[in-house]
DNA sequence: ATCCAGGAATTTT
DNA sequence: AAAATTCATGGA
C-alpha cells in the first residue's frame, strides 16, 4: 500500500460528479478500473492511500495532483455561482483519464445516463478486457484500441445505435491520433477529434478535458445550459455558443468551473 | 403506455 | 443555416 500525505481531495465528489464510469465504493475504499489498472483508494484524514497495480506516480497523474485547484477557484471569489458550488463541493478533482476508454466511454454517453453508461463499459470490458487480479477479485482492463472489431459484441453491450460508431472509430483510431491531439491547440484537437463518428462538440469536449489537458474545453450538455442560461447569459443560445461564451469567460478554468456546475445541477435536481 | 436520458447524424424547412 | 426527426435501450 502507498500513502501520499496533505492532498486536496474529496473522492467521493470527485468521483461521482459524472466524469468516470469504472468505479465502486465498498467499505470505505473505492475500487476502482481504468485503462490497464486496478487500485483501490481511500483517505484517512487528508493522506491518500492506495493499493493495486499503480505507483505514486500514476496515482498523481490521475488525480492531477500537480495542479492547484483551490488556486483555480480562488480567481471567483465575486462569482456566487461558482463558489456556492466550491464551497459545497471543495475536493472535487479533475480525472485524468486514459484517451481510448475516455472515447469510448463518452460516445456511449449521447442520449445516455450514467448508469446505462456503466453497463455498457462494464459488458465491453468483461468481454474484452484482459483480467486483473486485486483483493482475490477479477476485474478488467479496458479493450485495447483495436480489439472492439465485433459488431455484434458491441451490440450485445447494449449501445443501440452507438455500436456502429464504436465500431468505426474502433477501425480508424490510432495511437499516433492521441500523441498528435495531446501536441494540438484545443481547437485543432477539437477538429481532430470531431471527424470520427459519434463525436460532436459536447463529447469531443468531454474527451478533451478528460483525457486531453485542455483545460478551456467547456462541456455543455442540458444541464450545463440551463445553468448557464440562468447565471450568466439571461436569453437562449444554441450549446455551441454558450460553450465558446465559457471559453472566453473562464479561459483554462473553464473545465473545473463546468464539473462543479454540472455536479451542483445534478445534485440539486 | 409514454417520455426522457450528460447527443449526434440525417433530413427537412 | 437553423430547426425538426431519427436513432436503441432502460428506467420512471
Amino acid at each position: 500500500m502507498g500513502i501520499i500525505k496533505n492532498v486536496d481531495i474529496h473522492l467521493g465528489h470527485t468521483f461521482e460528479s459524472g466524469q468516470i464510469f469504472r468505479y465502486f465504493s465498498k467499505e470505505g475504499w473505492f475500487y476502482v478500473q481504468h485503462g490497464d489498472r486496478c487500485f483501490k483508494v481511500r483517505t484517512i484524514g487528508k493522506n491518500l492511500e492506495y493499493e493495486g497495480n499503480v505507483n505514486e506516480e500514476f496515482i498523481r497523474h490521475f488525480f492531477r495532483l500537480d495542479e492547484d485547484v483551490k488556486a483555480i477557484f480562488s480567481r471567483y471569489k465575486k462569482d456566487k455561482t461558482i463558489m456556492d458550488a466550491y464551497q459545497r463541493f471543495k475536493g472535487l478533482r479533475l480525472i485524468r483519464q486514459d484517451p481510448w476508454e475516455c472515447i469510448v466511454s463518452f460516445i456511449c454517453s449521447s442520449a445516455s445516463n450514467i448508469p446505462k453508461i456503466k453497463m455498457n463499459v462494464q459488458h465491453l470490458c468483461a468481454t474484452y478486457g484482459h483480467p486483473l487480479i486485486l483483493d482475490g477479485r477479477q476485474f478488467n482492463a479496458f479493450p485495447l484500441p483495436g480489439a472492439l472489431c465485433d459488431l455484434d459484441v458491441l451490440k450485445q453491450a447494449k449501445t443501440g445505435f452507438r455500436a456502429k460508431y464504436i465500431y468505426e472509430t474502433n477501425t480508424r483510431i490510432t495511437q499516433e491520433l492521441f500523441e498528435t491531439i495531446r501536441n494540438s491547440s484545443y481547437d485543432d484537437a477539437k477538429k481532430l477529434l470531431m471527424e470520427f463518428p459519434g463525436i460532436g462538440e459536447k463529447v469531443a469536449d468531454c474527451i478533451l478535458l478528460f483525457a486531453f489537458d485542455k483545460g478551456e474545453a467547456f462541456p455543455v450538455d442540458t444541464w450545463m445550459l440551463k445553468i448557464m442560461t440562468k447565471a450568466y447569459l439571461k436569453r437562449k443560445l444554441p450549446p455551441s455558443k454558450v460553450a465558446a461564451y465559457a471559453r472566453k469567460r473562464f479561459g483554462k478554468d473553464a473545465g473545473y468551473v463546468q464539473q462543479y456546475l454540472f455536479y451542483a445541477s445534478r445534485l440539486s435536481k
